[in-house]
DNA sequence: AACTGGTTTAACCATATGGTTAAACTAAAT
DNA sequence: ATTTAGTTTAACCATATGGTTAAACCAGTT
């Protein structure tokens, strides 16, 4: 039998998963995961000591699911609308597979601050190389200026902040899930569209006048 | 004496919404809340009889708060521009004296959506009037062709998400408190000069072709 | 056959927590 | 002086929950 069948301890780790992501370090019963597991009580804190263990080894493993998608655009050397889009495409396609997951990471970091933060710092971002590409494509003319600070808050915010308010807008605009995803997978164009839109060097002002 | 003065409901209703914001209705312990208040526990369950009925209170409580400058965007009949830049203004003033709101609102959002969904209804959020006016103004000219779905997601997200995600962002760019604000402040010009820059009408196509 | 590690069962413990209760106290109102 | 509403104190209850434990079970291994 190959270790990866019967693999308990993954079971564990899924199960533990889907019910933290749903209810958070405070909500999530450790019966509840067992049973999601289809194990008993006894065998699971036989693996993982306590809730804070489990939670922790969740945790950084979800992070670590998004973190690539962050250090890519703020390292990578392909051309800025180029990273644009392809963030935007792909950070949506990961939250796609993992609607909770923002609610989550939202959730925990109001709860525990100092632990999201540690875990960050592990991760290399570091948004002085992608400060330095703005810099460069300014002065290039290729776009105009703006702050490594409004460009990733605008572009995260943006493809995130849908997911964390689905039942908010899907209620407010009457859509149904399905509506609501179509919608979301139409914004991976939307969102490029509106940031590359607004980078657009201008001839003489920084900012046009409203007619 | 003043009703207002000694008024035992109103120091807890002050009380229960730092804790519940702070911890959610799992985390928020009624000692604590009592604590907070200045007073004991039974004298809170006095009040209020259970946790749920508080924690009802200060929810409607904190999304009534929040619904007018939503329903103002909604159904006032200024024009659009002025419309997002209110908006933008007051939803960040208001965001910046409630800065934890996000990340109760969104936690909750995850927990009970019903509630959410329900709590909604009541509030007369209907963007069809927006709807129409969008199509007014396209129609007039003024604005190139959105959809209300994909202006108000843009406009909440940009404006909500740096508050639930403040601790993120704080860490990714080195800022602190203050700055962080000071950041934020300066967004209330930089989102509607994103969102209006990107109506604005083009003489021939809708989108321009990268240069 | 004996051993081993993973697993179950089921009882159990300590603690936290929401909620209740009764008795006493205080201050204002009558 | 008595009443009354608000308040405190402190004990108490029921339950949920994280975590432990011991004994038995079962499948492969030796």
């Amino acid at each position: 039998m190959s270790e990866a069948d019967h693999n308990t301890e993954h079971e564990i780790l899924e199960a533990a998963k889907k019910v933290f992501i749903r209810k958070g370090l405070d909500g999530a019963r450790m019966q509840e995961i067992a049973d999601e597991a289809g194990i008993n009580k006894a065998l699971l804190h036989y693996y993982f000591r306590t809730k804070e263990k489990l939670f922790e080894s969740i945790f950084t493993q979800v992070l670590q699911g998004f973190a690539p998608c962050i250090v890519a655009i703020m390292t990578s050397d392909l051309p800025l609308f180029t990273k644009i889009e392809s963030f935007a495409d792909t950070y949506i396609d990961l939250l796609l597979e993992n609607p909770y997951v923002p609610n989550f990471l939202v959730n925990e970091n109001n709860r525990n601050p100092e632990r999201f933060v540690n875990m960050l710092k592990g991760q290399g971002v570091n948004p002085n190389i992608l400060r330095d590409q703005i810099k460069r494509e300014v002065e290039a003319g290729i776009i105009c200026d703006i702050t490594v600070e409004n460009l990733m808050v605008n572009l995260v915010s943006l493809c995130v902040f849908p997911f964390a308010a689905r039942n908010i807008f899907c209620s407010m605009f009457g859509q149904n899930e399905e509506e609501y995803n179509m919608f979301i997978r139409n914004r991976k164009k939307e969102i490029p569209k509106l940031i590359i839109g607004s980078l657009q060097p201008r001839p003489n002002k920084p900012h046009d006048s409203v007619a």
